[in-house]
DNA sequence: AAAATTATTGACTAAGCGGTCATTAGAATA
DNA sequence: TATTCTAATGACCGCTTAGTCAATAATTTT
């Protein structure tokens, strides 16, 4: 689609508006709909999953007719396909350049990435696409694959490039590469499922896990693990 | 809603057939219906989600008419719970008697307890209703309750009780319990939802985890962490 | 200002599903 | 064998919801 020509609505004509700042009645904006769709679209799916997501909340929620829902997306589907789409990919970018000129210690940046993957993807509701996407895994094989190869593979190819670098100047033992990055993303992807599933929002708190300090006390661990041999009797 | 006059009164007989030309035996079962409708919706429900299973095909999986359901189980959420129930509990208390009495060290002791949940649960259909209570817990608040309560907490506290011997043992350094014990738990039920969502049942295959091997690294990790820094210098 | 264009929608449909119930037929009893 | 009891079910109902479409109205063009 080549861009079109932006039609910003006449700031002339005062007109009433939404809580959102979007114009209330029956007004066109080819080009903002989608995005504000998809938005809704976004938050209704997390919270309800794709079966639960009714398409009417969706709409009421973007401010339109479920008809026009179909306007812009063919079907249920491929709304869904491109809520993945849209949130996912810049994100992981962004933090991809947050983590990749780093200068410090291996335990550092670790800690670093972990952190900064849980505040600028985890909490956010691009976390929440990650239930979403383990949730309907089954359903829909294509996006299940797409999510692997767009999401999973670059993340667990950047955790693996960190540990790599940290082996290569001594900081780290020889490892299990493809397993310690798994587990290391277990930890911070549980996070997501657990406070979709059992978190704050919901009525059913189960014990109350407070993200960063968990994040904190798992990099404790990692890296230096529970047991007490060996080191006291160094001094 | 009037109650429209009988249905068409069969003068002749109707023989019971299937579309096959088999006659269909209407076998009375009483006392196994349940469990065997119980271990088909198990499947159905840990296949497709609850709101994805339909009613029918658990009937037909378990051989019966839909009606035949609603003779056992009053609802579909009730068969749910039923499902969780007696698929949950034995399978938890047999797994708490296997770990209850260990005499060796700590570090065996949690190898044994996460190797052993892994084999006797994690990797058994229960494991898939892990999967299913992250997925519905919002839609059902009583049933993620119950799980919370029933299995979620009794699981933490073992695992607790475990970690809280090896500190006492002096096996362990002094820990943040509560986080340490959920980052245990959170690999293993990760396993799980990967499992579940990206494993060998699905076409879409992620990296391929064996998780003998990722849960031994996770054991070797939590004791000993990944850094090299402090031992060797002390000869 | 009138006509043309097209984004938007209310009203509708077809299909699917949880749940019900009168009827049917397997088995227990006599 | 005849009778009774009840497990099992086919047919149906009401409701929900994804998806459709002709009509409507906000812009643009003439």
């Amino acid at each position: 689609m080549t861009k079109q020509s932006l039609t910003i609505p006449p700031a002339s004509t005062i007109e009433p508006h939404d809580p959102l700042g979007r114009p209330l009645k029956r007004t066109r904006r080819k080009e903002a709909r989608p995005n504000e769709i998809v938005a809704a679209a976004l938050a209704v799916f997390v919270d309800k999953g794709f079966a639960g997501a009714r398409m009417d909340e969706i709409a009421k929620q973007a401010g339109v007719s479920k008809a026009t829902l179909f306007v812009y997306f063919p079907s249920k589907d491929d709304l869904f396909k491109a809520v993945v789409r849209t949130n996912i990919i810049d994100r992981l970018t962004a933090f991809q350049s947050t983590v990749a000129h780093f200068q410090g210690s291996s335990g550092d940046l670790i800690a670093l990435a972990m952190h900064k993957w849980w505040q600028e993807i985890g909490s956010t509701q691009a976390g929440g696409i990650s239930k979403l996407i383990i949730q309907e895994a089954k359903n829909f094989p294509e996006l299940a694959a797409f999510y692997q190869t767009e999401v999973m593979g670059p993340g667990l190819h950047l955790m693996q490039a960190i540990l790599k670098r940290g082996i290569a100047r001594g900081e780290l033992r020889d490892l299990d590469l493809t397993n310690t990055v798994m587990g290391i993303m277990s930890s911070l992807l549980f996070l997501c499922l657990w406070r979709q599933a059992m978190g704050v929002d919901n009525p059913v708190c189960g014990p109350a896990i407070e993200p960063t300090a968990f994040i904190q006390n798992q990099i404790d661990i990692l890296l230096s693990g529970i047991e007490l041999k060996g080191n006291p009797p160094c001094v």
